[in-house]
RNA sequence: GCUCACGUAGCUCAGGAGGUCAGAGCGUAUCCUUGGUAAGGAUAAGGUCACCGGUUCAAAUCCGGUCGUGAGCUCCA
C-alpha cells in the first residue's frame, strides 16, 4: 500500500458504522485518532479495527477513503488481538527474567493464550507469580506497541542477531513475496503478524493459570519446549468469572462425579481399565438398550465376535503392520493372538461365513464389541481415553452405488442419537494419512463419497489432512467435556480395504462375482467415552430414563416404615428404580443427601400420606411438589421414562 | 511416550527446616433422639503418610528410582 500522502488531496472521509455521514480527518490521522475524536468511549473499547474489511491496528494511519468498524474484547477477534497481546507480554516477561530464553509461538487460544519457550531451566509453576509481577511492570510501563514491516533477508537478520532460532526457522518457512511483520515493545521483538493492542498499558487484567511442555511444531521428535498458559481480560470482573466458571466446570468432571456417585472407579492395578459400579452399570445397559431398539429399527443385526483371534487374521487384516504398538498379545499352544483393538477382523469372518447377494444389501451387522488398545500412558483420562472400551460398532456391506445413501442413513442416525441427549457436536472429515494402504485412486473415490455426502445435505464440517484411519477417509462427529475440549465420538469410515484383504464377493444381477462396499461405524464412539461425555453434560442429574436411582422414598419416622415399604414395593412392580432410605435420621438428612446424589424425585411419606394413600413429592431441580396420589406419580413418572424428556 | 506437578484414613484435605506428627471434616459402626422438604447429638473403628532403595543414631518429612494421577504435547473412540 502506498502511504504517502496525496499531495492534492487534504481530508479524507472514513465511513464508521452507526454513523450516517463520513466523518472527515487530516490525511495520517490513526484509527485510534480518529475514534478519539468521533467517540471517546470507542476509543476506550477499541482493541483494533477492520479497515475495509482488514483486521488492523488502532495505530495504522489512514491515509485515503476508508470503512472503519471498530472491534473490541466483545468479538471474537478482538478478544484474540487482546490476549495475543497479553502473550506477547508474558513473552517479554519471561526473556526479562531468563534472557537466555528462546521464544516459539504464542498464540491466543479459546478463553485465553499460551507462549512456547526454550528454556535452560525447566520453569516450575512456583515461578509463574514472579513472570506475573513482571508482567505487570511492563504493563504499568505502557510501552507503545509498534507493527514493522521488514523483508525476509532484514528479518532473518534481525532475529540471527538476536539468537532465536526458532523465529528464524519460521521466517525460513514463509513463502516468499509474504510481507514479514514484526511487533516491538519496548526492548521486546516478536516474528507476528498481528495485530495488537496499541500499548502494554491497554491490557488490564490476566492471570497464568498452567504449565505444560509441548514439542515444537507438535512434532514429537523435534524438542519439546516449555509452555505457559494464560488468560487475560479487560475487566477484572471478567477474569473472576472466568475463573468461576472453570471452578463449577471442575465440580462437573466426570472423574469426581463418578466417584461421588458411585457410577465406576479406576483403579493403579488396570490403568485405563475402567471398573463399572452397580449404577454406572444401570446407565451404561439403558444406553444399550436405547441403541439396540434404534438400530433394530434401521435395519441393522447384532452380531458379537470373540476377543482373543489368531495372529494370522491380524496380519491379513493390516492390523499386525500397520496397528502393532497398539495391539496387546497373548500365546495360546505355541499360537499367537490378540485381544481384538478393532472388531473389523471378526466381522469379516462372519461376512465370510456366508454367502450373499446384491439382493442382501445393504447388509448390516452390528457389535458391542469390547476393544483393548495399547494406548500411551500419557494419553489416558479418566473415562475418555481407555485402553479397553466397547464400541457401538457396524459393519455395512453394499454395493458401490448404495455408499452415499448409507452414509446419509448413519448421519441421520448420529443426529437422532445426540438430540435425545440434547448434545451440540461438529464434523470433521479427515483425509488419508501418510501410513496407510490402497491407492490414490481408491482414497480419493472414497473421500469425495464422503465429502459429497455432507455438502448435499449442507452440513458444516472441517476438514482434517492426514487424519483418517490407515483403511479409508473417514467422518467425525465431535462433542465437548465440561470445559470444552473436543472429543471424537461418532465416526464413519469408508474402507475398500479390508474387503479386498479378506476378499469379499457378492453375486450380482450379472450372476458373477463382485467386491462388496464396506462401511465401518460407531454413532456413540466408545461407551466409556460417551457416558463420560454424558456424566459432564448432565453435571450427573441424569434423566428419569438414565438416572440409577430413579425415585427414593422417604419416611418420617418408623411408623411410616410399612407404608413406605408399600410405596417402594409398587413402584418397584411397575419397574422403576427405587430405593428406600428407613434409615434413624431426620427427613432434611434424607432429603439432602437424595439431592447430592441428584436422584430425580423423592416421596416423602408420614401421617397424612399414609391417611391418604399419596406421597409428597419431590423434584431434585423443582423442589417440593406437594401430596400426590401414587397412581397419578406413577403415571407422571412413565410418561417421562418412557418420553426420555430432559428435566 | 515426552515436559512439569502431585501421591497422608473410603472421600476432601491439614501437617512435615528429620526426633511426642499420624491429624481434621465428611462418610462408616454403635447408642441416644421419632424429627415434615438440603446436615440433631454422643462414642468408636479406620492410615507401616503409593512402592522400592539410599543418606542418617533416627525418614511420612531429604535424595534416587518405579508405579499411578493431573495439566498439556504427540497419538486416538
Amino acid at each position: 500500500m502506498d502511504r504517502s500522502a496525496d499531495p492534492v488531496k487534504k481530508q479524507i472521509n472514513i465511513y464508521l458504522e452507526d454513523r450516517e455521514s463520513p466523518a472527515s480527518i487530516e490525511p495520517g490521522t490513526t484509527v485510534q485518532e480518529l475514534l478519539g475524536q468521533v467517540n471517546k468511549r470507542l476509543q476506550k473499547e477499541a482493541v483494533a479495527a477492520r479497515v475495509n474489511g482488514e483486521l488492523a491496528d488502532l495505530t495504522l494511519p489512514l491515509y485515503e477513503d476508508a470503512e472503519v468498524e471498530v472491534v473490541t474484547f466483545e468479538d471474537e477477534e478482538g478478544a484474540e488481538v487482546y490476549r495475543h497481546t497479553a502473550s506477547h507480554v508474558m513473552a517479554q516477561a519471561v526473556k526479562r527474567i531468563y534472557d537466555k530464553t528462546q521464544l516459539g509461538i504464542g498464540p491466543a487460544i479459546q478463553s485465553g493464550f499460551y507462549y512456547d519457550f526454550d528454556l535452560d531451566e525447566p520453569l516450575s509453576p512456583e515461578q509463574l507469580p514472579q513472570i506475573e509481577e513482571t508482567m505487570e511492570q511492563i504493563i504499568k510501563e505502557d510501552l507503545p506497541i509498534e507493527r514493522m514491516e521488514l523483508s525476509r533477508e532484514e528479518a532473518m537478520e534481525l532475529f540471527r542477531e538476536r539468537g532465536e532460532k526458532y523465529k528464524v526457522e519460521m521466517i525460513a518457512d514463509l513463502p516468499e513475496g509474504e510481507v514479514i511483520s514484526c511487533y516491538r515493545q519496548g526492548e521486546f521483538i516478536d516474528l507476528c503478524t498481528g495485530p495488537h493492542l496499541p500499548s502494554t498499558g491497554k491490557l488490564k487484567t490476566f492471570k497464568l493459570l498452567n504449565l505444560a511442555g509441548a514439542y515444537w511444531r507438535g512434532d514429537e521428535s523435534k524438542p519439546m519446549l516449555q509452555r505457559i498458559y494464560g488468560t487475560a481480560f479487560p475487566k477484572k470482573k471478567m477474569l473472576d468469572e472466568h475463573l468461576q466458571r472453570l471452578e463449577e466446570a471442575r465440580k462437573r468432571d466426570h472423574r469426581r462425579l463418578g466417584r461421588e456417585l458411585e457410577l465406576f472407579s479406576l483403579h493403579e492395578e488396570g490403568p485405563g481399565f475402567p471398573f463399572y459400579h452397580p449404577r454406572g452399570m444401570i446407565i451404561r445397559r439403558e444406553l444399550e438398550s436405547f441403541w439396540r431398539e434404534e438400530h433394530r429399527r434401521a435395519g441393522y443385526h447384532e452380531i458379537e465376535t470373540p476377543m482373543i483371534l489368531d495372529r494370522s487374521l491380524w496380519e491379513q487384516s493390516g492390523h499386525w503392520e500397520h496397528y502393532k504398538e497398539n495391539m496387546y498379545f497373548t500365546r495360546i499352544d505355541d499360537r499367537d493372538f490378540s485381544v481384538k483393538p478393532m472388531n473389523c477382523p471378526g466381522a469379516m469372518l462372519v461376512y465370510k461365513a456366508g454367502m450373499y447377494s446384491y439382493r442382501d444389501f445393504p447388509l448390516r451387522l452390528a457389535e458391542m464389541g469390547l476393544v483393548h488398545r495399547h494406548e500411551k500412558s500419557g494419553t489416558l483420562h479418566g473415562l475418555m481415553r481407555v485402553r479397553s472400551f466397547t464400541q457401538d460398532d457396524a459393519h455395512i456391506f453394499m454395493l458401490p452405488e448404495q455408499i452415499e445413501g448409507e452414509v446419509a442413513g448413519i448421519i441421520d442416525l448420529v443426529d437422532r442419537f445426540y438430540r435425545v441427549f440434547g448434545f451440540a457436536y461438529h464434523i470433521e472429515l479427515s483425509t488419508r494419512p501418510e501410513k496407510s494402504m490402497g491407492t490414490e485412486e481408491m482414497w480419493e473415490r472414497a473421500t469425495a463419497a464422503l465429502q459429497n455426502v455432507l455438502e448435499k445435505r449442507g452440513l458444516d464440517f472441517k476438514i482434517n489432512e492426514g487424519d483418517g484411519a490407515f483403511y479409508g477417509p473417514k467422518i467425525d462427529f465431535h462433542l465437548q467435556d465440561c470445559l470444552g475440549r473436543t472429543w471424537q465420538c461418532g465416526t464413519i469410515q469408508l474402507d475398500f480395504q479390508m474387503p479386498e484383504k479378506f476378499d469379499l464377493t457378492y453375486t450380482g444381477q450379472d450372476g458373477q462375482r463382485h467386491r462388496p462396499a464396506m462401511i465401518h461405524r460407531v454413532v456413540y464412539g466408545a461407551m466409556e467415552r460417551f457416558f463420560a461425555l454424558l456424566v459432564e453434560h448432565y453435571g450427573g442429574a441424569f434423566p428419569l430414563w438414565l438416572a440409577p436411582v430413579q425415585a427414593v422414598v422417604l419416611p418420617i419416622t418408623d411408623r411410616h416404615h410399612a407404608y413406605a415399604k408399600e410405596v417402594r414395593d409398587r413402584l418397584l412392580s411397575e419397574g422403576m428404580r427405587v430405593e428406600l432410605d428407613d434409615r434413624n435420621e431426620k427427613v432434611n438428612y434424607k432429603i439432602r443427601e437424595a439431592q447430592v446424589q441428584k436422584v430425580p424425585y423423592m416421596l416423602v411419606v408420614g401421617d397424612r400420606e399414609v391417611e391418604a394413600g399419596t406421597a409428597a413429592l419431590r423434584h431434585r431441580g423443582e423442589g417440593d411438589l406437594g401430596p400426590v396420589p401414587l397412581e397419578d406419580i406413577l403415571r407422571m413418572l412413565r410418561e417421562e421414562i418412557d418420553g426420555k424428556k430432559v428435566k
